[in-house]
RNA sequence: GGGCCGUUAGCUCAGUUGGCAGAGCAUCUGACUUUUAAUCAGGCGGUCCUGGGUUCGAGUCCCAGACGGCUCACCA
């Protein structure tokens, strides 16, 4: 895609070509910086006296920020990775020619800078530069100084522009690559496996979930995108391994929302020996942990709220959280037609063409989940939304799972593995019942995954967890699209 | 998919009852050798999201559409 050259672009490249006819490469190879600027800013401050006396000499390089001419001098904002540190640039320390290059870099440009370190009249670090080498020349111009980039449209298209422009924003990248970074020192202190499976595959299992399908011209066959991970990590259970875990990406064919993406990020973890009791203080312990790490306490505000990490976290029986908050009692009401019958009663809002299973998830989702700001567990789900969860001992009709819930957001879902591949089987063939009845969402026999039970699973406890949401908790922020480098968006034709 | 809101200069935003399209920043020219949202003086810059309609006249009113945000539904 071209794009028209405006006035602005057209005078960079005016300046551009002035750059090179002076002998000037404006897009040269390298660079040695000695400093990054908060290196540079701390050098300064720590030998304030010495500076006086001394010559601190330092190479720093980054982006332009900003530009403040002053007659014969000039100052700019160097920023790079690390920070801010200003540059002063004054005739006496330049050939007239070569000082008259330094009109030509602009706000945006990429500089290198040698000189002394020296702290002017009120304090502020400064490079006196004695020499300076343009790096890259910037073609656009960049957002507003003081308001940044507020449209929000081009903050997620122009991801690179929020940013250069807004700090804040790139802080909240910072701190999701520290999550996940505390999350793998966690899971490989504690012997998990990091592994990879595939996410092209056969049958999109795992989960309930509409795939996206895609095709493999060589095989000539389609594939879908994974929905999840867990069938493949528990074949490689069933393979000796005694805990793995994946942080993936997952794809869900499903609606866009503040706190759903198309693709978005899970871990999946599986342990051996382990059951849902056991999960929950993996849970507990490795988000409180992965907190403390990334903000030195366990304690974060979430929307207006202080949410404690703080293990233990409170543990809410499902039935019990939905006689607490809908005051219904759905032991009571065994079948779908009673439930059914008993939520009309109640006026209720329902989809009629719902089994129990779904019921009670609507009815958790509107009364329940929303109640549970500070972390809880929900445990003890019925059978008809778990078919992979193992069965409570001495109950036919509920299973060892548990949900994490947290700022009124699920962020992490635990079982009880099923491990008895008959039962397992008789699961998958309940499933495609109800799909034949028309639940689309309802999950498909899978063989090859129920023949490698078939050859011994142990007992083992599974986890994932909705990395996306757990940084939003973590950042404050209520959109999953501003923990997402890149949210999915139409395709914009202009 | 429904409802509500938004889209005006590169960016951030004003725009009154329907009557000449505005400001700040950026950019350009000039002044200024410790400024830092530098300051001062002057200049350039517009498909008012798109397409229809009403009207003597539409950024403004009406209809349709695009894109985005929020929300409900769907969805873990």
């Amino acid at each position: 895609m071209s794009h028209p050259i405006d006035e602005l672009t057209q005078q960079k490249l005016n300046k551009l070509a002035a750059l090179r006819s002076a002998g000037i490469e404006p897009f040269p190879y390298g660079y040695h910086r000695s400093h990054t600027a908060v290196e540079a800013v701390n050098t300064a401050q720590n030998n304030k006296d010495a500076l006086l006396t001394q010559e601190f000499r330092v190479n720093v390089a980054g982006r332009i920020m900003a530009k403040r001419g002053m007659g014969k001098t000039v100052f700019m904002d160097l920023r790079d990775g690390s920070g801010k540190i200003q540059l002063f640039f004054r005739i006496n320390n330049f050939s007239e020619a070569k000082f008259n290059t330094v009109k030509d870099i602009d706000i945006g440009d990429i500089l290198g800078a040698q000189g002394k370190l020296f702290l002017t009249r009120s304090g502020e670090p400064t490079v006196e530069v004695s020499d300076f080498t343009l790096l890259a020349k910037s073609l656009q111009p960049l957002p507003e100084k003081w308001h940044g980039l507020v449209d929000v449209e081009k903050r997620y298209r122009q991801r690179y522009l929020d940013l250069i422009s807004n700090p804040d924003v790139k802080k909240i990248f910072e701190t999701r690559s520290k999550t996940i970074s505390a999350i793998r020192d966690f899971l490989n202190k504690r012997d998990f496996l990091e592994v990879e499976t595939p996410v092209l595959q056969p049958e999109a299992g795992g989960a309930t979930a509409r795939p996206f399908i895609t095709h493999h011209n060589t095989l000539d066959r389609d594939f879908f995108l994974r929905i999840a991970l867990e069938l493949h990590l528990k074949r490689l259970i069933i393979g000796g391994f005694d805990k793995v875990y994946e942080i993936g990406r997952i794809f869900r064919n499903e609606g866009i929302s503040v706190k759903h993406n198309p693709e978005f990020t899970m871990l999946e973890s599986y342990e051996t020996y382990a059951d849902y009791q056991d999960v929950m203080k993996t849970v507990e312990d490795l988000v409180s942990s992965v907190c403390q790490q990334v903000h030195g306490s366990m304690k974060v505000e979430y929307n207006g709220q202080t949410i404690d990490f703080t293990p233990p976290w409170r543990r809410l029986e499902m039935r019990q959280a939905v006689m607490q908050y809908a005051g219904l009692d759905y032991e009571q009401f065994p079948d779908t037609a009673s439930l059914k019958a008993e939520m009309t009663a109640r006026k209720m809002q329902f989809d009629p063409m719902r089994e129990r299973g779904k019921l009670i998830d609507e009815i958790v989702s509107t009364y329940v989940d929303p109640q549970l700001i500070q972390p809880t567990f929900l445990y003890d789900y019925p059978i008809e939304m778990s078919p992979l969860a193992k069965k409570k001992p001495g109950s036919d009709h509920i299973v060892e799972r548990f949900e994490a819930y947290c700022g009124g957001m699920e962020i992490a879902n635990a079982f009880t593995e099923l491990n008895d591949p008959i039962d397992q089987r008789q699961r998958f063939m309940k499933q495609m019942e109800d799909r034949e009845k028309g639940d689309d969402e309802a999950q498909k026999m899978d063989e090859d995954f129920v023949l490698a039970m078939e050859h011994g699973m142990p007992p083992t406890g599974g986890l994932g967890i909705g990395i996306d949401r757990l940084v939003m908790l973590l950042t404050n922020q209520t959109s999953i699209r501003e923990v997402i480098l890149f949210p999915a968006q139409r395709e914009k034709i202009d």
